[in-house]
DNA sequence: ACCTGAACACCGTTCAAGT
DNA sequence: ACCTGAACACCGTTCAAGT
């Protein structure tokens, strides 16, 4: 498959090392068979970040959150930040794309996103099953949106954090700072 | 001066639509001269989030936080959202590129986001000034990362929040949730 | 039915040559 | 001293023509 290509080139050299030509010669072919199977590049790069976040999410469905949903949405961000680490190109892929026309990312693509955001909602609601749906998706959003922000900034380095820069162990704590310290809030009366 | 026409054309078609020839043929010349002015692209690129990094500060910095380190952080984030809402692809721009050979950006580009982070940290530092410096530290790169993060998938449309999706209203609701809660767990003993 | 090859309109980057 | 023009090696995308 072409996509097995396209996460090898990916892995090796980030989204902007990648070329229709690179992919097309690394499963021996030419350009022009390549647009015979994707529409275009974007199609290309939508299917194969699709996988990806597949992967994520079978990674982080396969936590168990329920017997300790304050400690489960504790390993998940952790699983987010791991899995981010272990391929940091792949994921990196998913959000450095943006399709070309402005056009928005078709209707399958949004359905793998949404579903992952539905991982770490469950496990807010079982916290706190009383919550108003309203209210959990929007806490859900916040803190998931805020791990992920821990996340980007930690691959690009921008997070200032000294010498401890990019040490794995120091961006464990701040996602934990940020799921332990928002969880707080959120429970208190 | 090359690096407002480069902004207007940002502004306009994001950082994708961004080309060398088009930035000279903006103010009149070739695309060799370009060159004599600026390295590379990645150096124009650099020279144009400088300035836009360096009206955020400018922007974050004009709010008095000291008065009421609680709503002066809420106040902070707030508006950063605003920024980047107001300037989504200026904004964009800066977090979407990335240097070609995979080169780290340069110290005075550095010193502009490192700046940027200072501000919340200062805040935070004077809502607890017993708390030691490391602790704050890592607190304000929590909670602005996770700021951040909010923000970034704001942009992206990619928060799934049904209907009400990029109303600002409702972003900066989850940019005030995502402060509120946290500096609730952070002051707590 | 499947693939190639070459073309088209674009890139970033360089550098002799012009004024 | 400052700028151009054309070149080079690359792109994404298309499509006649080949088997």
């Amino acid at each position: 498959m072409a996509l097995q290509a396209t996460e090898k080139l990916l892995e090796k050299s980030g989204l902007a090392g990648l070329t229709a030509r690179k992919v097309a010669s690394a499963i021996g072919y030419t350009v022009g068979t390549l647009y015979l199977v994707f529409r275009n590049q974007d199609d290309l790069i939508q299917q194969a970040n699709a996988r990806t976040l597949d992967t994520l999410y079978r990674r982080l469905t396969a936590l168990d959150t329920r017997a300790d949903p304050h400690n489960g949405l504790r390993a998940l961000a952790r699983e987010y930040l791991r899995f981010a680490l272990a391929h940091t190109h792949r994921w990196n892929a998913i959000f450095d794309h943006t399709p070309s026309n402005q056009k928005l990312a078709p209707a399958w693509y949004n359905k793998r996103v949404d579903r992952l955001f539905a991982v770490p909602e469950s496990a807010l609601q079982a916290l706190d099953p009383a919550r108003k749906p309203r209210a959990v998706t929007l806490a859900a959003r916040a803190l998931w949106a805020g791990v992920h922000g821990v996340v980007v900034l930690s691959l690009k380095d921008k997070l200032a954090l000294g010498e401890q820069t990019g040490q794995p162990a120091v961006l464990e704590e701040l996602v934990d700072s940020l799921v332990t310290n928002y969880l707080v809030g959120y429970q208190s009366p």
